[in-house]
RNA sequence: GCGAGCUUGGCGGAAUGGUAGACGCACGAGACUUAAAAUCUCGAGUUCGAAUGAACGUGCGGGUUCGAGUCCCGCAGCUCGCACCA
């Protein structure tokens, strides 16, 4: 320590003036397209929604696509790095209808506020490759997707059912929909039918499933989770004709065709139960007061309080009947049933208690016959009955003509191809995806690029008149579309045939938008959507960072836009994200007194409890969970900014926790991430204020020493960077700082050559965690050297990664009772003879049975008794 | 109900089947200081013991192994996701 007391680092000086270093050097952009011979990198975390301010995930997700994005920089690899905004929405427009500012300036304002917070955060991307999702020369090339979808076949324009606020004459988002209620009006929100576009996404069903398979860097959990939700089913449509149906009914009424994975069981079965919405139940309804009645109370259920209705099996005997396909004297009555989902399937199931949980229930409780075709492994037929339980699983099949005695897989074969002879049914590959229903009734998100022509129908935009550009003078202060209501916006001259006409007004889920940014950062700027070569050069993303509450919507919307965009000439790249890494949240305690919840900064943490600043009184402290405004337990990531500087904050969010963890935020936490940025400031600096010594070449045991935990922390950290663990790196980083405080404090031969090498090590080291305080301690060890940014990632060598000497725990039976010290690689002998003697006191005389050595690592004596 | 994950000191966490608890926080002792802060050094799983040391110890119960936090079987608790998918 010097005289003149310590040196501290002024990270309000530092920071800035690397910030602005870099830019100058344009040390983070990214070629256009990536140069052959040299490996590339595209390293992306999730682009946020411009709420207005950044919030500690944020921080987090970005500080570790950062660490990935510098170290493989290091590494020699070409990286891109970009960084937009996902900034179509509807909070936006909620703050038009509340404040009076216009979407688009809240969004600019806001962008502007959280760009200027990355910024001062020292990320390394690449700022001209920037983008904003509502400007139209994003939004303008996402309607020239749309169309080219189109023209393959892609998109299609359907009937769909909107939740619908007859109050506030509005469509509403699911998530605007609280218990079957409008959360701005409280009215009850009616289903009603919009002609909506479609995104043809079950068209891709297949290939989106098969290719979760080679996504080895994906998280387990996420393909298990899209391939729930992509659903894949084999089984079969089957026609059930109707049995006299009564005389009103359409000739494409005679039946009812269901949808099963069980044709094997079809001898058991009981009933047909079909969806509310089915056609054949609105006909029964028509004719039928109480089937209309318990029709409209199942769609009334529909919406919201499925949870709690949802053990309530609940149906209607609509008095029809059916034959059975197998055997037509056979007949079974078609209900009405509140469990059956219109859009999944037919909308209608045959029912076959003894192998299904849900229909052996309903059986029981409207007293409908359960037969048994299913007999499990090791029952017997003449005694085996069913009672409460359904037999599931497999078995022989019993009781079902034909298909008497097969096992249930094989029954499934034959049933499907004896249905298939009698022309009654085919066997299907059935999915739960649905397709993508992209239409939204909102100002504020990219305008849909079609024209209703009264004579041409539905046109598309052509090219040269994209973008359709969203009207700036738009008016908030009545209820529904804005784009509905503008006075001129709407009316144009039909493309195809000149007469007037009127524009789409929806405009795009905002889920499209994000679909295909990651594409669009490879040519930011390009007057088409992409340019094929940077397009497949760059991609697919090599890591893509990001909350795990995207694991299936935006990553599967994503997946299938690849697809699609390939498919319509865009790029050759089928699947968008090569490498997929989901972050934990950031959580913090929360605290309370009877005012309610109070701010971090309002109170006064010590190891005894929480204290209110002002009055001292003690606060309650609630458990740790994820930040929220709600609960006020969120950290201004620009506060901490400008008390502890952009390096702490990010060294402390890669501290400890393991990034898919959640990590909690503590005051000290943030406290000891910036003692030790000072600690090592310190620690640094001492060496380059150390004057030089010159060297004979002889090494210390000291400088050895130092050396070689140089050297093995740059093998510890460089694994643990590439396992993406940077809360190990932190703790080498930690040792090696603590070994180099150690040596200024020694003496011996070499020992200033190898603290300048620990020293300049560090920085390089710590670099991508902390990049302002590498740069600053390098500029200060070596003057006039390149900066941190530009050199190349440490190598860690051999020689001083080579143990002279190695630590062996010595064991007997299995029990640790003693250590010895041998050169590796010792002689078996040498080594048991030692580790013998060592432990002679425990093994107590006692015959040895065994004597277990693994080389350089253990041994282990097992004894008699 | 189905699926996934997690469970290690007072706390966050570390640990290719081989010395459990690295590193950090909080805590304690000491140095420096008139004092405090800052900084530095040292200590510390629990229990017993003055101590060499011993017993116990990675949610619980079994198993494999010379050796299990790690692998296998069963169970519990917590978290998240999906939730009548025929």
């Amino acid at each position: 320590m010097s005289e003149t007391g310590p040196v501290t680092y002024d990270f309000t000086l530092a920071e800035p003036r690397w910030q602005t270093a870099w830019a100058d050097a344009r040390a983070f952009s990214a070629p256009d397209v990536p140069e052959p011979g040299r490996p590339k990198c595209y390293v992306l975390e999730m682009f946020p929604y411009p709420s207005g301010q950044l919030h500690m995930g944020h921080v987090r997700n970005y500080a570790l696509g950062d660490v990935v994005a510098r170290y493989k920089r290091a590494q020699g690899f070409q990286v891109l790095h970009p960084m937009g905004w996902d900034a179509f929405g509807l909070p936006a427009e909620n703050a038009a209808r509340e404040r009076g500012v216009h979407p688009g300036t809240w969004t600019m304002d806001n962008i502007a506020a959280m760009r200027t917070t990355l910024k001062q955060l020292g990320f390394s991307f690449d700022w001209d490759r920037e983008i904003a999702t509502c400007l139209p020369e994003y939004y303008g090339k996402q309607q020239k997707l749309f169309v080219d979808m189109y023209r393959a076949g892609l998109v299609e324009r359907r009937q769909s059912a909107v939740n619908w606020d007859p109050v506030d004459n509005t469509v509403l988002a699911n998530e605007q929909v609280v218990d079957g209620r409008g959360w701005r009006s409280g009215a009850l929100i009616e289903k009603k039918l919009l002609s909506q576009w479609f995104l043809a996404i079950t068209k891709f069903a297949g290939p989106l499933r098969d290719a979760l398979a080679t996504l080895d860097r994906w998280p387990e959990r996420v393909r298990i989770m899209q391939e729930r939700w992509i659903g894949r089913s084999e089984g079969a449509r089957v026609r059930f004709p109707l049995v006299s149906p009564p005389e009103p009914f359409d000739a494409d009424l005679d039946a009812v065709e269901v949808y099963t994975t069980r044709p094997d069981t079809l001898f058991g079965m009981s009933f047909v139960a079909i969806a509310a919405d089915h056609p054949l139940a609105q006909k029964v309804g028509v004719r039928n007061p109480d089937a209309q009645a318990f029709i409209e109370e199942c769609r009334r259920l529909g919406t919201s309080e499925e949870a709690i209705e949802a053990a309530e099996k609940r149906g209607f005997d609509t008095g029809l009947r059916v034959a059975n396909p197998f055997d037509p004297e056979r007949q079974s009555p078609v209900w009405i049933a509140n469990f059956v989902l219109s859009e999944y399937g037919t909308g209608a199931v045959f029912g076959c208690p003894c192998g299904d949980q849900r229909d052996l229930d309903f059986a029981r409780k409207y007293g409908l016959p359960v037969p048994v075709v299913v007999l499990p492994q090791g029952e017997d037929a003449e005694t085996f009955t069913i009672g409460a339980t359904a037999t599931t699983g497999a078995g022989t099949l019993i009781n079902s003509g034909f298909l008497d005695g097969l096992a249930t897989t094989d029954g499934k074969r034959a049933a499907i191809e004896r249905l298939e002879a009698m022309g009654v049914g085919r066997g299907v590959v059935n999915w739960r995806l649905r397709d993508w229903g992209v239409s939204r009734q909102r100002y504020w998100g990219c305008p849909i690029p079609f024209v209703h022509c009264e004579s041409c129908g539905v046109v598309p935009v052509p090219d040269d008149q994209l973008p359709v550009v969203l009207p700036e003078d738009v008016r908030f202060d009545r209820p529904g579309n804005p784009l509905d209501h503008h006075p001129t916006w709407k009316h144009v001259a039909c493309p195809q045939c000149g007469a007037a006409a009127v524009r789409e007004t929806d405009t795009f889920d905002t889920f499209v938008d994000s679909s295909w940014y990651f594409a669009r950062f490879t040519a930011p700027h390009a007057d088409a959507p992409t340019v094929p070569a940077a397009a497949n050069g760059w991609l697919p993303v090599d890591q893509y960072i990001g909350g795990v509450e995207h694991a299936i919507l935006h990553l599967l919307y994503a997946r299938f836009f690849t697809r699609a965009m390939a498919e319509t000439g865009h790029f050759a790249v089928e699947e968008p994200f090569a490498g997929l890494f989901t972050q934990g949240m950031v959580t913090h305690e929360s605290y309370r007194d009877q005012s309610g919840w109070l701010y971090p900064d309002e109170i006064e943490r010590r190891a005894d409890g929480a204290f209110r600043r002002d009055t001292g009184a003690v606060v309650e402290i609630g458990r740790s969970e994820k930040m929220s405004k709600s609960r006020r337990n969120t950290v201004s990531p620009v506060a901490i900014i400008e008390r502890f500087g952009a390096d702490t904050a990010r060294w402390f969010v890669l501290s400890d926790s393991p990034p898919e963890r959640d990590m909690e935020w503590t005051e000290a936490g943030v406290a000891a991430a910036a003692r030790f940025g000072q600690r090592l400031y310190r620690v640094v600096t001492a060496v380059a204020a150390s004057p030089s010594v010159s060297d004979d070449g002889t090494i210390s045991p000291a400088a050895e020493a130092l050396l070689r935990a140089t050297h093995r922390t740059i093998a510890a950290v460089t694994s643990a960077l590439d396992d993406m663990t940077p809360n190990v790196a932190v703790a080498r980083l930690h040792e090696l700082t603590s070994s180099l405080a150690e040596a200024e404090r020694a003496e011996g031969a070499g020992l200033d050559a190898a603290r300048r090498e620990a020293a300049r090590t560090l920085c390089l080291l710590v670099a991508p965690m902390m990049p302002h305080l590498a740069e600053d301690m390098l500029a200060l060890i070596e003057p006039g050297g390149p900066m941190a940014v530009a050199r190349p990632w440490p190598k860690a060598e051999e020689k001083w990664l080579a143990v002279t000497q190695v630590t062996l725990g010595v064991q007997v039976g299995g029990k640790l009772r003693g250590t010895i010290e041998v050169a590796p690689d010792s002689p078996a002998e040498t080594v048991l003879s030692l580790a013998e003697a060592a432990v002679a006191h425990a093994i107590d005389g006692r015959r040895i049975v065994k004597r277990v050595h693994v080389p350089n690592r253990i041994v282990n004596f097992v004894v008699a008794g």
